[in-house]
DNA sequence: GTTTGTGAAGGATTTCACAGCA
DNA sequence: TGCTGTGAAATCCTTCACAAAC
């Protein structure tokens, strides 16, 4: 459905806009595995050792980073601290993102708590919620607000992605809003396919379907 | 690296095990659209709707049923309860599953307190951790228990799903402790690629590395 | 008339294999 | 010698298009 034409050879100069989507999903995880490799102080991996690590082939990685650039040094590898900026630029990374959760109910207030976004320079800067009950609370040091005010808070606070937490019934009404308020990056929790504009982006936490998907695996 | 060959025309009795592992992780998905419609009391439905609201193409959604048998009628659809039931035999979702969560921490417990495992008949019976200051202490309904006791409890309780909360640092331990006890189904909360032989699955759930994928079409 | 199921075609992605460089 | 970067080959996945069924 989204068209992804890999492209002939590319222009190196603006990272290759190109790219096939699942070359650009792999990216974060050789991001993350660098980091680690940085943290032991290893200063050189080849695509070999990438590869034995994340359980892939050293060509499918190289391939990977060809689309983008050329990073390596024959004979040697990928200098760890280098690759891991350069990827992190790339993925646009090397910026802060404002985020904004709608839905306070428990999910939300549990993803609103997980620490691991603002590590990774991910912030969330509002909150929302429909429930009268509920606005006006405070989560973390966020104050609840009424979804009235989503369009403006996504203007004046230049929030970027919309990460979803409601109920099913309510996810598509919500992400509509925040399409509609100029949000093209919806990290959505709720167990609901959304439709949306082709330019938008949608990344789904399904901790179920994942399960369902193993299941049948098991079964055999 | 997963060897998965497309095979050729298949017994259509047992349902087939050649399936493409990316037709077998898109089946839940259509489990759930199809509740949804059954909710609405749908009784039957085309690939051309399903893919309407699922934002694929109908063509799509036929092949991906063909492998596993013919449940449409012609000039008329899917009947929703039919297919939905057969949808759920295949991936062996007419039983329930056992799985133990392992790491007691902040996101531990907000993964066990989740209600969608048991709406779907995951039902979580052991909890553990490594920290003897959290062992003892209860969570919903369940004690957590020392990491010794994995093993014994995978055999007794009769455990296939791992569900890992571990910080990174500990995830490929904790992994290696449940495949040595016969898991081979994975939920992977911890930001870490493990190492795992082929015949355990491991699904990811990383909600940073999808934000860093969109990021990229973002930046643009 | 409508919609399925499916070979065949077309695209996309992965892997191979090796020239070229350090 | 060791490893990257990359065309070409191989594989995998999606879409097309239509005969068959209702």
């Amino acid at each position: 459905m989204t068209t992804n034409p890999q492209g002939g050879p590319f222009d190196p100069q603006p990272d290759d806009l190109g790219a096939p989507e699942v070359v650009v999903q792999r990216l974060p995880l050789y991001v993350r595995m660098l980091s680690q490799f940085e943290q032991q102080s290893v200063e050189v991996v080849s695509s070999e050792q990438l590869g034995q690590q994340l359980q892939m082939t050293p060509a499918q990685i190289r391939k990977d980073l060809s689309y983008f650039g050329r990073f390596g040094k024959q004979g040697r590898g990928y200098n760890v601290r280098r690759l891991s900026a350069e990827l992190r630029r790339i993925l646009g990374l090397d910026t802060s993102w404002n985020a904004a959760i709608i839905g306070m109910g428990r999910l939300g207030r549990a993803v609103a708590a997980y620490p691991g976004f603002a590590r990774e320079r991910f912030r969330i800067v509002a909150a929302f919620d429909a429930d009268p009950a509920v606005i006006g609370a405070r989560v973390g040091d966020l104050p609840v607000r009424p979804m009235e005010e989503l369009a403006g808070a996504v203007q004046s606070l230049d929030i970027k992605i919309g990460i979803v937490t409601v109920p099913a019934q309510q996810a598509q009404v919500v992400i509509d809003m925040l399409v509609a308020a100029g949000v093209r990056a919806v990290l959505n929790y709720a167990p609901y396919s959304p439709q949306v504009p082709e330019d938008v982006k949608v990344r789904a936490i399904d901790p179920v379907l994942a399960l369902q998907s193993m299941t049948y695996y098991l079964k055999g």
